[in-house]
This record gives C-alpha cells, sequence and structure tokens, in this order.
DNA sequence: CTTTCTACG
DNA sequence: CGTAGAAAG
C-alpha cells in the first residue's frame, strides 16, 4: 500500500497560518508532495520546513517567494534528484523526485502562463523539454523495474470535463489547443503515463482540484482540474482509491488548490 | 474657540480599517490636520474621503502610496493652499494649508531620513527651504491681521525631553543636532512660533506622538514627540488645553502615532 | 483575490 | 513591525 497526496500550498508559510498543519496531522498519506513552497527551509519555522514523523526534500527557486516543490515522506527516501537536466529549470524550483522501494514519486510545478507573454512563452518550453524527460524517466523506471509517479500542479486542464467553463477558455492558458495536446501525448503512446484520477473516475465532471480566488468560484465550484498524479501503467494498475480533497466550506481552505489523494495496492 | 486635532495616519485606507472613523466620530475638534494619507482621493471610500459633516482638502504626493497630507474642516475654508512655493517639493505631498476665519491652519509632513542618506539630503534641502516660508507665512498673516497654526509630523524631536532614550538616539536622524537647531529656529527668533503643546506642558517629559511598532516601543512607552503644533504668539496666547491622546491600549490604535489635540479660546 | 517581495518608514 | 505597490498566479 502506497498512499500519496499533492497539493499546490500557494505559499507554505501562509498555508501554515491557514490550516496546512492540521490538514497534515489528519493526513495519512506516505507522500506528500507540494508545490508553490514560494519559500527557502530557512524562511520556515522547524515545525512546518520538518513535521514531526516526515522526510522533508526541498527543491526551491532560486527567485526568492517564486514556486518551489517539496516531497514529504515518512521513510528516509532512497535518493532525492532535483530538476530533470534541463540547464533553464534547474534551479526554478518546479521538479523534485524522491525514490523509495520500487516507486520513483515527483512533484512538479508547471509554469503557469498568459497568452501572448514570454511567460508562456517559458511554459511552452517547459512542456517541451520535460516530455522527453518523462519518457526517459519511464524507461529507466522500466529498466530497473521500478515505477514512477509524477504528482503536481500542471496548469493545464486536459478535456472539457477537467474545468468548468470550457467554451470561453479555448483562448486562455491552461486550455490552450497546444497544451491540451501536449497532455495528449503525456498519456498517449509517446508518454505512456496514466491520469490516475480520471482512469478511476472517467465519466464525470472534474473533480476539479483549484478555484480562483476571484469572486465566488469556490462556493460555485468554479474549478479546474489541472492537478494530476500521473503514473506508470504498472503503478497505475494498483490505484485502488483516488480522490480530490475538496475542503467542506471556504473558512478551512488553507489554498485556492485542493490535495489530490491517491492510494495504490 | 478653536479645536484643532492633527495626527498622521500612516496610511488612511489601513487606519479606516482599523478605527479611524470611529474615532473621528467622537472628535470634537473643528480642524483635523492629517498626514501620511498614503493615497489619492479616488482610493478613498466616499465616507473616509469626506466623513459626513467634514470638508476635505487633500494635497497627495506624486509618488503612489508615499506621504500625502490633507485638511479636514467643519466648514468650508475660504481658500486651500498646496505646497509652499518650492518645486522640489510642490507635489511631495507634505505641505497644505487652508484659510479659515481668521486663521490659516497648514497640515505638514516633513521628509523621515536615514544618517548618510539621499533621503536624510531631502529633508534638509526640506527645512532649508520651508523655514523660509515659515518666516514668510507669519508676516503675511500679521499684515493680513491672521493667526496661523503649522501642524504636523516634523519628524524631529526638539529637546531631550521629547524622546524616551536621547542619550541613545544623538546620531540618529530625528534628533540630530543640526536637526534640534533648526527647530529651536523655527521657535526663537528668527521663526517666532510657539510649541503649543511644550508652552502648555514646560516640565514633563514627552508627552511622546510617536512609537515605532517593532518590539514594546508603545507598552513601554519607548516614544518620541515629533508631532506638534506651531502657532503664531497670538493664536498660542489662546491656546487653553493641549494634548497628546494617547491611546488607552495597543487595540484601539489605528496607527503609530497619537492625534495631538490642542483648544483654542 | 491572494502571496510574496520591495521600498519606505 | 507595518503600509502600500508590484509581480505573479
Amino acid at each position: 500500500m502506497l498512499t500519496v497526496t499533492s497539493v499546490n500550498v500557494n505559499g507554505l508559510r501562509a498555508a501554515a497560518k491557514k490550516g496546512y498543519l492540521e490538514w497534515l496531522s489528519g493526513c495519512a498519506a506516505d507522500v506528500v508532495c507540494l508545490q508553490e513552497v514560494r519559500a527557502e527551509e530557512a524562511q520556515l519555522t522547524e515545525e512546518v520546513r520538518r513535521p514531526a514523523g516526515w522526510h522533508a526534500s526541498y527543491a526551491p527557486a532560486s527567485a526568492k517567494g517564486r514556486a518551489g516543490v517539496a516531497v514529504l515522506t515518512r521513510r528516509a527516501p532512497e535518493a532525492v534528484r532535483v530538476g530533470f537536466g534541463v540547464p533553464e529549470f534547474e534551479s526554478s524550483g518546479r521538479y523534485l523526485e524522491v525514490d523509495l522501494p520500487g516507486t520513483t514519486v515527483a512533484s512538479l510545478y508547471l509554469p503557469s502562463g498568459e497568452v501572448g507573454t514570454e511567460r508562456q512563452d517559458e511554459k511552452e518550453r517547459f512542456m517541451e523539454t520535460f516530455l522527453p524527460y518523462l519518457v526517459e524517466l519511464r524507461a529507466k523506471a522500466a529498466v530497473d523495474g521500478r515505477e514512477a509517479l509524477v504528482c503536481g500542479d500542471w496548469n493545464i486542464a486536459h478535456q472539457e470535463a477537467d474545468l468548468k467553463n470550457w467554451r470561453a477558455n479555448r483562448t486562455k492558458s491552461g486550455f490552450l489547443p497546444e497544451e491540451r495536446a501536449w497532455l495528449t501525448r503525456v498519456l498517449g503512446e509517446e508518454g505512456g503515463y496514466v491520469d490516475v484520477v480520471r482512469a478511476l473516475h472517467p465519466d464525470q465532471d472534474g473533480p476539479y482540484s483549484w478555484w480562483s480566488y476571484r469572486g465566488r468560484a469556490f462556493d460555485n465550484d468554479t474549478g479546474w482540474r489541472i492537478d494530476y498524479q500521473m503514473a506508470t501503467p504498472g503503478l497505475a494498475g494498483r490505484c485502488v482509491k483516488a480522490q480530490v480533497e475538496r475542503a467542506a466550506s471556504h473558512a478551512e481552505r488553507w489554498s485556492d488548490h485542493a490535495p489530490v489523494t491517491v492510494v495504490f495496492d
């Protein structure tokens, strides 16, 4: 049994003030992948940096207060690797992987963009260089007899069922045809990964994992499913439960994203 | 009878969220001088911009979110003038005067500085050019048979009794010998103004009007008296009450400065 | 709408 | 320590 949770915390320091630690103490996962930590380890309190009972691995961004991913594990990982080998993104705080017995788990924070901006170009460069790495990761895992799981905020909704207003968002970053096509490659023959939440819930809208803080997006469930756990087929086949932990109320929200939790048998 | 209150609000929008309007509604003054408004009129809610029963005159800084002075009057002023005629400071949001029957009341926010920085040079340039204006203001007032009152944050403690730790602050901006000497000129033959709070309370330490937000400065009354009402002698002679409205508790503080209130008979 | 940084105080 | 703007999301 392996339970993995992934959540974009939108600033770990802010999340900690609003209930993240309480959520973590009730969290039964073996591995927690965090995105948008937005802090260096030295800026975190000891309790937040290394919660009791957890090992913590961090990949901060070189730009202060930006991005940053981490992985918490109940047991010390066999290995920790930062980045995926592309110089532009090595210190961008967007990719970290840890080896656990038989499985490599990664925390990914794919850049967000805005059409017509340099940020979107960066997002596209990331996608372009990251897909070959995903392919390589799967190949390496196969050779070693391991499985791989890439969790995180991919900042792309794949299909119309993955966001509330797909029509209005066809020209918006996060649901552009080329971005959706890229995810199709990740999930198709080329990448060979399985979106385990969708695999277990093929016929529903959502479940969304992100709601804008603007307006009443959360109350109206005007969300996007942009946080995924992408597993190699062997691991995906062991998935017995996959869900998004939508907070019951706005009051207990400590991030604009919700945790995505998956149980593998 | 004329009651005038002056207070550095340290951001009028923030102050309004913390109790400024409640304080104002219990304020019996005829004139309220504000410093560090840190907003343009358009950024203020109607209630804050022009509280019921008040006329409001503003002199914002051209730099957004910086400085800014204002004067609230129960009756419409006869005239409103922004600046004191020195180009460098005309749009710096540091000086505004209004004519009321028989009296000109000004709201002043003298620059703060730090020794060895360009900010300190600016403070000194302000002092150098403002003193001649004070002299001119008094002369004009005398010719017109008027009185003048210059209220505000002068960012200088005059004497040892005007701050808690004078020894430790002798080399700090706000208590430098040259700054203290300048205030002595304002209050001496050259300027001819009267510090009305000190005139009525000659033998006490303080009363302080500013306490840093750092540490426990307010609780320990580790403050500075840097907010003054400087009056022409004729007006000062009519002063029957002069006090600093130190908040009873940290909880009811809505600024790091306290209002200075003076009653003229 | 929110977080974080920065400048200023 | 706190305010406000900016950049980012």
